[in-house]
Parts: structure tokens; C-alpha cells; sequence
DNA sequence: GCAAGGTC
């Protein structure tokens, strides 16, 4: 019997070709030179028995949908006629026949495409292409998380089904984000072309993706530019002993009332003396970090190697198809346990620079990494498969292996370990501590440059009921500060924390932003990357977002933080909205609708009804008419008061005030 | 000239 197996892309093909057959198979090329037919025998078990097999893949999806030519117009028929115009699916037709020529001798399709929804999808997009060459082809569906040998093999004797519902939930996504993006981005284009100046030959895009990406910039922008600094008062405790320094910090941390503050101080000098409440020493430890994940190898890059989010991606690919490292897009921050990681470690040890360290674990140091909480069921997180020299790679390529290796020996290594001294005074009716940390083992901070136990300070010895005058006791004043702008950094882990975008694409949307002249970058504290505009509009807008006075206020959606924070005028890239940016995002959320176009929201809830169409509460024909009649309402609204969005553009983009 | 998602 003849079989034909079908894997989302070429490695993924040659790795099942290569367990299944033992070794031995013979290779054909095909009209499309990423991708190799693999003919061997293999046995299936008892249900399919001893077959003859054809191995080959796709390249992602294999097909693409598109409105009939009748819409090729801008104009004619309205954008609103897309939300019910009929859409048609191509083919990348040489990857297409290929299957459909194979399926002709083969009684039983494999889907071996990744485990997740959209690799449910391309698996139905191959059937689809199958049936072409052979109608009563049957198919089965390998399930399967990694491309071990066991692992494959279990797969391969365990077929089940494809999941109808998943594929039907991807559907429903291609189909809205296509109506929906060419709608609105003809209906921007079209109505703002008439307002002139840059916007005459423009191409305005709306996205279910862009869209919110853009939000946040624009979101963060009016934070800092609305940005109220409050004065606060504090306590600065400090005592000189055994020749070191120990500065205490305030239990209350900092006040807004002035008077309480001075009246607080002046209880404290009163008092004269401090005295030591609590000596305490503990162990503590310094985590290893988590399995590497795309979107935490982008935010590294971007903030450790100064690399964009895009140009990490594109060198992260070329490592990955030169063999040096693992598929570099993944959301799993876990390694299955039945992954031989002594073995990839033991690659490392003849490198120049942390090969000691790999021959440390190898001799015994080994510890297994961390296990994060997620897990895309298609991918191990990123890790290096094969040692390669420094010289054998461009410079960044060098700089991205390296931190990928680094990072795999730290978390095959151990926690950082120290002890902490926390000790506590009473000044007056005023509590004070401070926490001194001895490092006792580097461990993984040995290997992982990036981090240091900065905070680990020695401190003198202090006992119990001891009291003494400080060296210095002093109110000190100061004021809030705006937060900063956003780092690539930031805006990958809030489109991570609101679900925009996946881990291949986030960089994308970044990029797609930037090219419509939506954002532009400028260099924290310094001059200008690209032309920007860190002034901003000229009149002061109302607030976006909450209250504009703060205390510190972080980005919306919660998870932006890290990198931003400190460390001003360091020459670290941060994004700002153009004028256009802010003018389309606060023309729509000035339309006041329930949920903004600009918001994350409309886009979370897309994800919410694939979920629910994956559980079977909801089928994908109800959330299409139910979404689609949604979206056809926030477009009739739009078309009713497209004078707000004009307005804005007026107001911002050529520095008219409202009409009187 | 338009989207987002795969992947090369």
C-alpha cells in the first residue's frame, strides 16, 4: 500500500523522513526547490500495515484567499460591499500539484503539520489539494510536539483525526481579518486623500493587528505628554559603620503631604537614636532563567544586542536554516522531558568561551531547566543544535547564537545562590530596613553575562537591640516622573500580553507601523532616528487613557516593564506616534464607539470566538454573521461620522484648530 | 494600493 505524508515545512519533513525510514530513503526534487519529495518503507501497525511511503511538506500555507476581480476598486462597489462579497481561495499551485500528483497512487493521506490551530488549517488546505489528484483519498493526522525519534514513532503508529473545529476557527480569522483590513483601509484611504498634504498618496491601512499595535504607541505617547509630576518628601536614613556605608530605606517609602512628612522627620530627630529591631540572614536565590521563547529572544535582542525585533527574527532564520539552531519561532518555554539536553550541551564544550562552563555541567553540573506555562504543543523552546566558531558567522549572527547558547547553558545550569541579611530599625516611631546579599555561588550568572546580582551589597554587622545615632538623617524631596516612552521591548510584551499577533508576526506589525508613517523612532534622550516629532501635536488633547496624572503609570493591558525602566539617554531606540498616528487613533476613539478600533479589544474577542469555536460552543458560521454584522456596524458609524476623523487629521496633521 | 497567518 502507498502512503503520503505531509509536513508543514522542509525540516520538519526530512526529520520524520529520516526516523521513519531508519536512515535510508531516496530523494526526489520537485518544481519548487525548498521542497523534496522522500520515498522509503515504513510500517504503520496494524491497522495500515507495511506501506510505501512518499514524504513531502508545504511552506506554511498553501493557499491564500482574496475578493473576486469584480472588487478590484477602490471606489466601485463601496468597501462596505466587502463585509458580503465573495472571496476566493489560490493555490501556491507548484507546492499544490506536487501533493495532488502524489496522492494519485496513495490510499492514505498523513497530516503531519504543526499541532496547533493553524497547522490544522494548512493540514486541511493539503486535503483539500489531495482530493484533487485522488477524491477518496483517506486521511489521518499525526499527532505529535517534537521531532524526536520515539516521539515520531509513537506518532506514526497513533494516527487520529484532523480537528474540524480548529480548522473552521482559523477560517473564520482569515476570512474577518480580510474583510475587515480591506474594508477599513480602503475606507480611511479613500474619505483622507481629499484633506491633501501627505495624506494625498498615502495608503491608510487598518488591521486587526496594526491597529492596536499602533494604540499602544500612541497610548503611551499621551501618557508622557499629559504627565502631571506630584512632589513627594521621604526620609533618607544613612549610618557609616565598620567603614561601609548602609543606606535605609523608609517603610512608608515616600509621602504627598509635605506636613505629615516634616512632622514625621522631626519625631525621628527627636528621638536621636535608632534602634535595631530585627537581624535576620537567609538563604536566597537568584533564578536561572526560562526556556528561550520567540518573544523573549526579541526582547532581549532589542534590548541587550540593540538589534529590531525584525532583524533578530531574519538572523534567527538563517541560524536555523544553516542547522545551528532550533526552529526560532516557539511559544513554549518548556523542554519535553525526553529531550537529550546533556547531549546538545556537550556540543559547547570546545567553544572558546563558555565550553569550560559546558564541560562543568557535563561533569556533573547539569541541572534540568526550568518548566515555564506554556506550551504551543508544535515547537521545544529555542536552543542551539550544533556548535559553530565565531568565524564562521557575520557578526550579528554571532552575537544572536551566542545569546541563544548562553542562555541554554543557564538554564541547564543552577540558580544563583546567596545570603540576605534584612535588618530593621526603629528611628523615633519610624521604621527603616535595608537587606545586604552575599553571593555564595555564581552558578548560571557565570555563563549568563547579561545578568548580575547587581543589589548584592555587603553590610556591616548589627545586633538586636543596638542602638546608635545615624550618620545622617535628612528629609529629602522630589518629584513623580512620567513613564517613558516604549522600547520595541515593551510594545513585544504588551502585544504579547493582549494577544496581538503571534510569535512569527508581532516583529511584522512593528515594521508595517513604521512604513505607513505611523510611528517613527527616536533614540531616548538623544536626537532623532528617523525624522520624528518628539514635540508633538501642537495643542495639548484630552486625556487617552485614564488620568494623565500619575505616579509612574506603566502601559495599558498590564506586562510592559523591563527595559523602560531607568537608565535614560543610554541611546536606546523608543517609538513615537506622527501626527498621522495619533490623528487616526484619536479620530476613531472619538467617535466614541463602545469598543475603539484602536483598542485591543475587538481583537481579543476574535481570539475568544476561535477559542469558543475550538470548544464547540459556537460554530464558525455564527461567529462570521455575528462578527461580520458587528463590524459592518462600526463601519456604518464610522461612514456617519467621518467628520471626527477628519477633524482630527485637521487638527493634528496640519495644525487647524476645531471649526467655528 | 488593502489583512494576518504560515514559511523560504
Amino acid at each position: 500500500m502507498k502512503v503520503l505524508c505531509v509536513a508543514e515545512k522542509p525540516s520538519i519533513s526530512k526529520a520524520v523522513a529520516g526516523h521513519l525510514s531508519g536512515g535510508s530513503f531516496s530523494t526526489h526534487n520537485t518544481r519548487n526547490k525548498f521542497i523534496k519529495n522522500y520515498s522509503f518503507d515504513f510500517d504503520f501497525g496494524q491497522q495500515w500495515g507495511s506501506s510505501n511511503v512518499t514524504m513531502t511538506c508545504v511552506t506554511g500555507h498553501l493557499t491564500n484567499v482574496e475578493f473576486t476581480s469584480e472588487y478590484k476598486n477602490w471606489s466601485h462597489p463601496p468597501p462596505e460591499s466587502l463585509f458580503t462579497a465573495p472571496i476566493v481561495t489560490n493555490d501556491k499551485k507548484d507546492i499544490a500539484k506536487n501533493i495532488a500528483d502524489q496522492a494519485k497512487y496513495a490510499r492514505l493521506l498523513v497530516i503531519w503539520t504543526d499541532c496547533d490551530r493553524e497547522g490544522e488549517h494548512i493540514g486541511q488546505e493539503i486535503v483539500d489539494a489531495a482530493r484533487k489528484g485522488n477524491a477518496g483519498i483517506q486521511v489521518k493526522r499525526a499527532k505529535f510536539s517534537n521531532v524526536e525519534r520515539a516521539h515520531v514513532l509513537s506518532a506514526a503508529r497513533r494516527l487520529v483525526e484532523l480537528d474540524e473545529k480548529q480548522v473552521n476557527a482559523v477560517a473564520a480569522r482569515i476570512e474577518l481579518d480580510l474583510r475587515i483590513g480591506y474594508a477599513f483601509t480602503r475606507f480611511i484611504t479613500n474619505n483622507l486623500k481629499h484633506l491633501g498634504g501627505p495624506l494625498a498618496d498615502l495608503v491608510l491601512s487598518y488591521g486587526s493587528c496594526q491597529f492596536p499595535t499602533l494604540g499602544f504607541v500612541v497610548d503611551r505617547y499621551f501618557r508622557v505628554k499629559n504627565f502631571v509630576p506630584e512632589p513627594f518628601w521621604g526620609i533618607s536614613l544613612m549610618h557609616k559603620k565598620e567603614g561601609k556605608q548602609v543606606r535605609f530605606s523608609w517603610a512608608r517609602n515616600r509621602l504627598f503631604d509635605r506636613m505629615t512628612a516634616v512632622l514625621l522627620y522631626e519625631r525621628c530627630l527627636a528621638a536621636k537614636k535608632a534602634k535595631v529591631t530585627k537581624v535576620q540572614e537567609k538563604p536566597t536565590r537568584k533564578f536561572k532563567p526560562l526556556p528561550l521563547t520567540t518573544v523573549e529572544l526579541q526582547k532581549a535582542a532589542t534590548r541587550l544586542l540593540r538589534m529590531s525585533g525584525q532583524q533578530a527574527m531574519t538572523i534567527a532564520e538563517g541560524l536555523y536554516n544553516k542547522g545551528f539552531i532550533s526552529y526560532p519561532r516557539t511559544e513554549t518555554d518548556r523542554f519535553d522531558k525526553g529531550m537529550n539536553l546533556r547531549a546538545l550541551v556537550q556540543k559547547q564544550t570546545t567553544d572558546q568561551r563558555w565550553g569550560p562552563f559546558a564541560q562543568g555541567l557535563v561533569n556533573g553540573g547539569f541541572q534540568q531547566p526550568r518548566e515555564g506555562k506554556h506550551d504551543d504543543k508544535a515547537h521545544p523552546p529555542i536552543h542551539p543544535i550544533a556548535h559553530v566558531a565565531p568565524t564562521a558567522l557575520t557578526y550579528d549572527e554571532g552575537r544572536l547564537y551566542e545569546y541563544v547558547t548562553r542562555r541554554f547553558l543557564a538554564c541547564c545550569s543552577e540558580d544563583a545562590k546567596g545570603m540576605a541579611t534584612d535588618i530593621e530599625l526603629l528611628f523615633g516611631d519610624e521604621h527603616f530596613s535595608t537587606r545586604g546579599i552575599i553571593v555564595l555561588e555564581r552558578n548560571y550568572l557565570d555563563v549568563y553575562i547579561y545578568e548580575n546580582w547587581t543589589d548584592s551589597t555587603e553590610l556591616p554587622r548589627f545586633t538586636v537591640g543596638e542602638q546608635f545615632e545615624p550618620t545622617e538623617a535628612m528629609m529629602t524631596e522630589g518629584k513623580t516622573s512620567p513613564p517613558n516612552y516604549l522600547t520595541e521591548a515593551d510594545l513585544i510584551a504588551l502585544m504579547d500580553a493582549n494577544g496581538i499577533g503571534t510569535d512569527a508576526t508581532m516583529a511584522e506589525h512593528i515594521q508595517k507601523i513604521q512604513d505607513r508613517e505611523y510611528v517613527a523612532t527616536t533614540t531616548r534622550g538623544g536626537t532623532a532616528a528617523t525624522e520624528g516629532d518628539e514635540d508633538g501635536p501642537n495643542e495639548a488633547p484630552a486625556t487617552r487613557g485614564g488620568r494623565g496624572r500619575g505616579r509612574g503609570g506603566r502601559g495599558r493591558g498590564g506586562g510592559a516593564g523591563g527595559s523602560a525602566r531607568g537608565g535614560r539617554g543610554s541611546g536606546l531606540k523608543v517609538f513615537v506616534p506622527t501626527q498621522l498616528g495619533v490623528a487616526l487613533i484619536l479620530g476613531f476613539d472619538r467617535m466614541s464607539f463602545e469598543t475603539s478600533l484602536g483598542k485591543p479589544f475587538l481583537r481579543k474577542e476574535m481570539e475568544l470566538q476561535m477559542k469558543a469555536i475550538c470548544q464547540g460552543s459556537t460554530t464558525r458560521r455564527a461567529v462570521l454573521e455575528q462578527s461580520i454584522a458587528q463590524y459592518r456596524q462600526v463601519f456604518l458609524q464610522s461612514q456617519e461620522q467621518v467628520g471626527v476623523l477628519k477633524q482630527a487629521c485637521r487638527e493634528f496633521i496640519f495644525g487647524q484648530g476645531p471649526r467655528t
